[in-house]
RNA sequence: GCGGUUGUAGCUCAGUUGGUUAGAGUACCGGCCUGUCACGCCGGGGGUCGCGGGUUCGAGUCCCGUCAACCGCGCCA
């Protein structure tokens, strides 16, 4: 028999009755009830319930078994009773009755605890990954991570892509964040980076006429993670194509990446129309570049309406240039809690606030409510009753004309401070602008878009999360292409690249001799469930134009050439037209798992102060590492 | 760098208005238990209440500072 086992803790089934078995694994949990012990023992397939008495001669041995120890048993597997059938498990018709026991590991007190699913700070999961990691839910995400790749490499090789390896010590490459630098012994004072990606690499494997290559790429940027963002380094499906449009890119990458969700989704609803959306209309409608198309809130600007209107913060506001006035339409938002809640989440996010409009019913007040006082024989009547009931018509007439009869016989009431500074008619032309009705609500935001954006993006997403406009058993997927080639800082006033400046502007040379933040660039994203899952562009394979782009963000071609030689000196000698994206592997398994934090599918994931606490990572070098280096480490002045 | 939340037993947490010896569950140790599958029952050990300072007769609780973790912003495809 094998040294170990046999079988696995999931193989055994009623049909195995009779059968001597080794199996090896560890100890989930133990009932002992004196004269009879029950043991799960459990491997990376599955859990069989181990049995033992005092007839058995190891009996004294596993009862002082305890949770987690490693060891290797043999036994007799033996049927359950029809009523002792277990049916949670797969094993759960018979049970092994151990004859034989070999400790191969015993366990300290635990840390954390491996059966069941409470939840334990991230600190200490981290601190001991390898416990963590024996959990199911790990072992599931893990597992879900490894057949996820699996079938990222099927689905490319049968689109004829071959997977080539780039790199990892190399030079810096220009994505826009901090590189991990290493030192190089061999010439001192100077350093190796890590690539942020194999993004020149892929681009010279076009030039050397490989057609279409992709790889499963580890990238590493210094820079600080967020609950979507791993630090250090990640995984991406990189993949590269010549003599290609940005369609084509498309078409290429939108099976693989619904076919993942379709496999991987475990049911939940994967969009087939994938809509293409302007980075311009982006911002406006979702006030992000990843929307989240789950959420059918779509912004729109209402800046007429304010215009002159009698709200004078908004009033005011118009008439500096640039500004607008974006409302935030909220349907079934219609509740002043719901509105003040909204209100106090923009005031934390740092605004002055989200002045609110919602839409209730009310019933018609009667005449005195409009000053009209009936004779009930304790008030004296005016006068002139006559007059003061036609002036009290004539206010309710007034009412009447300020709001919408409804089918039920109630009125339409607007609610809320702005409503009554910009007056009924105005608040009409917003509602049927916005298609709200009674019960909506819609917030609204002014200044200008860039200051606010981003703010009202995150609004939308949780008013679309609390009013529960947001289904969250879909995929909901969406380009954003047409990304602007650059941006000007707003403090500097410099122009620079906004995103990848290897993108090849859309119209060529010559638009970069007209307003640089007017280019736009083949470039573009792919946003699911408002997660960036993928990122590309065509590149820009002429070298002209590359050369005047980069003039264009201040950098002469010296300096391009010093930095990205390279690949420029390569452009010179016939490079195809190309261009590919990359998809972010570890968020893409995040979403199929329906984790929040991508730490939960990394296997050692680094924590928020990207330290190793397991590996004792990073740490102090040797003197020797360091004269080997030639570096001197100066101390930080705080 | 900035903002928010959290920090009490190995672990998950409770702890009222500032008031006796800081509790529960779980894990651990011991005892009982032959059909459990989150087994059950009895007992036990285990605490610098993150750390430092302050207010007070008295601080886990209030104040100031500080450290750490996470979430967000900045940053970053």
């Amino acid at each position: 028999m094998h040294a170990y086992r046999s079988h696995t803790c999931a193989a055994l089934t009623a049909a195995d009755v009779g059968q001597t078995v080794r199996l090896s694994g560890w100890v989930h949990r133990i009932r002992d009830h004196g004269g009879v012990l029950f043991v799960d023992l459990r491997d990376h397939y599955g859990i069989t319930q181990l049995l033992c008495d005092a007839d058995s001669p190891v009996f004294a041995e596993v009862e002082k078994l305890r949770s987690e120890w490693c060891v290797r048993i043999d036994g007799v597997v033996k049927a359950r009773a029809p009523d002792l059938i277990n049916s949670k498990l797969p094993t759960g018709e018979i049970e092994v009755y151990v004859r034989d026991l070999e400790v191969l590991g015993q366990a300290a007190e635990l840390p954390l605890i491996v059966f069941g699913d409470q939840e334990y700070p991230e600190e200490t999961r981290l601190r001991y990954r390898y416990l963590d990691l024996r959990r199911e839910a790990m072992q599931h995400n893990m597992k879900l991570r490894s057949d996820v790749v699996a079938s990222i490499r099927r689905r490319m090789w049968d689109q004829s892509f071959r997977e080539y390896q780039t790199p990892i010590i190399t030079a810096s490459s220009p994505e826009g964040a901090r590189d991990f630098l290493v030192p190089s012994r061999q010439h001192p004072g100077k350093f190796y980076a890590l690539p942020q990606a194999p993004q020149q690499f892929k681009q010279l494997i076009m030039v050397s006429g490989f057609d279409k290559y992709f790889q499963v790429a580890p990238c590493f940027r210094d820079e600080d993670p967020r609950a979507d963002r791993s630090p250090t380094d990640f995984y991406q499906l990189d993949l590269e194509m010549s003599f290609v449009t940005q369609q084509d890119v498309f078409d290429t990458i939108q099976p693989v990446i619904r076919g993942l969700f379709e496999e991987f989704g475990g049911g939940r609803k994967v969009d087939q129309h994938w809509p293409q959306i302007s980075y311009k209309d982006a911002a406006q409608w979702y006030g992000s570049d990843k929307p989240d198309l789950r959420n059918p809130i779509k912004m729109q600007d209402v800046s007429d309406h304010f215009r002159g209107s009698g709200f004078a913060i908004f009033a005011n506001l118009l008439e500096q240039d640039g500004t607008e006035i974006r409302a935030i339409p909220a349907p079934t938002g219609g509740s002043r809690k719901f509105c003040d809640r909204m209100n106090s989440y923009a005031q934390k996010e740092g605004l002055p606030g989200m002045g609110y409009i919602f839409w209730r019913e009310v019933e018609l007040p009667g005449l005195d409510f409009f000053g009209f006082v009936e004779d009930d024989g304790d008030v004296a009547m005016p006068a002139d009753s006559n007059a003061h009931f036609a002036a009290a018509i004539e206010k309710q007439n007034q009412w009447k004309a300020e709001r919408k009869l409804l089918k039920n016989g109630k009125w339409l009431e607007p609610a809320g401070p702005l409503a009554k500074n910009i007056g009924p008619v105005r608040t009409d032309a917003i509602r049927q602008q916005l298609g709200l009705g009674l019960g909506d609500a819609a917030f609204f935001l002014g200044g200008k878009p860039a200051s606010f954006e981003p703010v009202a993006g995150r609004a939308r997403n949780v008013i679309g999360e609390e009013l529960g406009l947001t289904d969250k058993e879909r995929f909901a997927f969406c380009w954003v292409v047409d990304f602007p080639m650059y941006e000007k800082d707003e403090e500097t006033g410099k122009i620079d690249f906004s995103h990848n400046p290897f993108s090849m502007p859309q119209g060529g040379r010559e638009v970069l001799d007209g307003d640089p933040l007017e280019v736009l660039g083949y470039q573009y994203d792919l946003a699911c469930n408002g997660y960036e899952l993928v990122s590309g562009a065509i590149r820009n394979h002429r070298p002209e134009i590359m050369f005047k782009a980069f003039e264009l963000a201040g950098y002469d071609e010296g300096e391009v050439r010093k930095r990205f030689g390279g690949m420029v000196n390569a452009f010179q000698y016939g490079a195809p037209p190309h261009g590919g994206c990359a998809a972010g592997i570890d968020r893409i398994v995040m979403l199929l798992a329906d984790e929040a934090n991508i730490r939960e599918v990394i296997m050692f994931p680094m924590n928020q102060r990207a330290e190793d606490l397991m590996m004792n990572a990073p740490s102090d070098p040797t003197s020797d590492q360091l004269m080997d280096l030639g570096l001197r480490v100066i101390p930080r002045e705080d």
